[in-house]
DNA sequence: GTGAAAGCGCTAACAC
DNA sequence: GTGTTAGCGCTTTCAC
């Protein structure tokens, strides 16, 4: 232990040893085309046998460029976020990136603060359900490279699952199985996706002559499901959205509590499918969307930005296809 | 949008305002002892007024030190990190560090590519259920601060929650509804959990008169559950312990799927306590942690870890206690 | 294609 | 206490 106490070797080093400058092992390493292949082969030979091993921090100073982007995610314990991390995480990694994950603890401060901390460090942020308001988001891209995830905003890039077709299908599925009411059991105010949802739901239930009520604002997690229940049930819909599969899980479990059955007395849908939502009972009809791939393309689109992208305000905006997996939750309508 | 394309202040700018040396402002900014408390208002009255924030990048250059830490996991999927990511941030963020989160994805190299990749860019690595060997990980040892989760080597601080006990406490909780004979379906053959746990359930099986058998290894996932259940199904036994959860939900699915019954026909016991681990039907019995506390103690254990005391081999070991949850998926050995 | 030299923004001796 | 002066390890003009 404690053996290799002499410093780690410097690009000085490679180029003393490989008798050149050190500007040119530094082309030979990061800029291959602008040195003969000669000299290139030979730098990567005495590196090696050096065990040279770039300094990012010191390589990052002087270009600005870190190589390390940013994941903010609002609950690093909703298990929806794991595809999205792991898909952010691969795609960084293929980019040559770190990925640094954030948890914002479903609060706009602290989101705010942790971004404005990691400042000059990381190349870019994404951010996934933000819950700052349009003005700080919009604040903080003339400042850093933003995409979002699960947020729209004019101008930046951003990636989400779609809710359009999503909420129409939930709504017609549970159409078909004789439902005439449905509430939802709405998620924070400042998440962009309740008012989508709800708009969505709204209109799907609108066009099947269907009644929709809009509840809450509620956590979005399992503990306030069970307030969320005793809300729907005392609604009197036959029919519960909840705003994501973990309020929906929560829900799940009070209806039991109180003795009714879903889906004889409630049919309850969720959003996200995420893990656990196939190991309640019943198992949970949710929407389910490409969450792996909502992380890389957000990092993709990030990375890809380039600064002039941003002025022409022709930042891309990302709709992935969502699924309604059906499963025991939802079931034909009591006759009341 | 981009109307603040001029370049961050920097302490220069923040010296010629404050009519001061850089050095001055360096030292209030981050060394306040070394200054007059007069010099030192007036540098941040400035250093507010003018929006500077400090590069870190910049700072960590010449001294060393870069305030972030990383963390890696075996598996990013896997909830039981949950805690400990979240304990880990908390922790890091309390001490004024930034948080990296790797994935190895169950891959020693992997784990040893990224670690390296991070390289003088971190403070050190906190790595939780390292595949790695222990040659490895001293050998990492060598060149960076590492503390360890869920494994203990001579010499580096850790982290783990009990399994002698917690072992103990499963056999004993088995014995006493009457069963007989247990199989351990093994985790991967370089966790050092998998040995650890073996060995503490074939001990106390032992004391209690009880016949224990391993069988394995198995992919710590739900997935690699379903065979599990198998093997455990055909080996006779009625109590079977899984590895982790994820194994131990798996293996629910698949003896229902069979038509058996948990705990009628099988008792299950898991590790880990995830989420999810009470909403499957029957909800898991399994030996739970305070995994928060555990990330919390790893960074802490990490960040106060002196070059000296690498030396002295004066590594703190923590051990934190762990509980069994009971729930329904223990019950009555089956009369044979 | 390669070398010399000037930084990137900060810290840390070392003077005073 | 405060200022001066070298760097930290790399990138990047600018020459040749």
């Amino acid at each position: 232990m404690a053996r290799d106490e002499r410093k780690r070797p410097t690009i000085y080093d490679v180029a003393r040893e490989a008798e050149l400058a050190p500007s040119t092992v530094s082309r030979a390493l990061s800029n291959p085309g602008r040195v003969s292949s000669r000299t290139r082969e030979h730098v990567l030979a005495v590196a090696d046998r050096l065990g040279y091993q770039v300094n990012s921090l010191a390589s990052a100073l002087p270009s600005g460029r870190t190589h390390t982007v940013a994941l903010f995610v609002s609950d690093i314990t909703n298990p929806h976020f794991f595809g999205i991390i792991r898909g952010a995480e691969h795609q960084a990694r293929a980019a040559g990136c770190t990925l640094i994950l954030g948890d914002t603890e479903e609060s706009p401060e602290v989101e705010a603060r942790n971004i404005e901390r990691l400042g000059s460090s990381v190349d870019g942020f994404v951010v996934a359900a933000s819950r700052m308001t349009d003005e700080d988001i919009e604040a903080l891209a003339g400042k850093h490279r933003v995409a979002l995830i699960s947020r729209q905003l004019a101008g930046l890039p951003s990636v989400i699952v779609d809710h359009v077709d999503g909420t129409r299908e939930i709504v017609e599925h549970l159409a078909a199985l004789g439902h005439e009411s449905l509430v939802y059991l709405a998620g924070p105010r400042r998440a962009w996706l309740t008012d989508q949802r709800w708009r969505g739901l709204a209109q799907a239930a609108r066009r099947v002559g269907m009644s929709a009520r809009r509840l809450g604002p509620f956590q979005p997690t399992m503990r306030a499901g069970a307030n969320a229940a005793d809300v729907a049930l005392g609604s009197g819909a036959t029919a519960a959205v909840a705003h994501n599969d973990l309020m929906a899980i929560g829900m799940l479990r009070r209806v039991a509590e109180r003795g009714m059955r879903v889906p004889d007395d409630l049919s309850v849908v969720g959003f996200d499918d995420i893990f656990g939502s196939d190991i309640s009972s019943p198992a949970l009809t949710t929407l389910g969307g490409p969450f792996e791939e909502v992380g890389r393309l957000a990092v993709d689109s990030l990375l890809g930005m380039r600064e002039k992208s941003r002025e022409a305000g022709r930042a891309e905006q990302i709709v992935l296809p969502s699924h309604l997996v059906i499963r025991g939750s939802t079931g034909k309508a009591p006759v009341r």
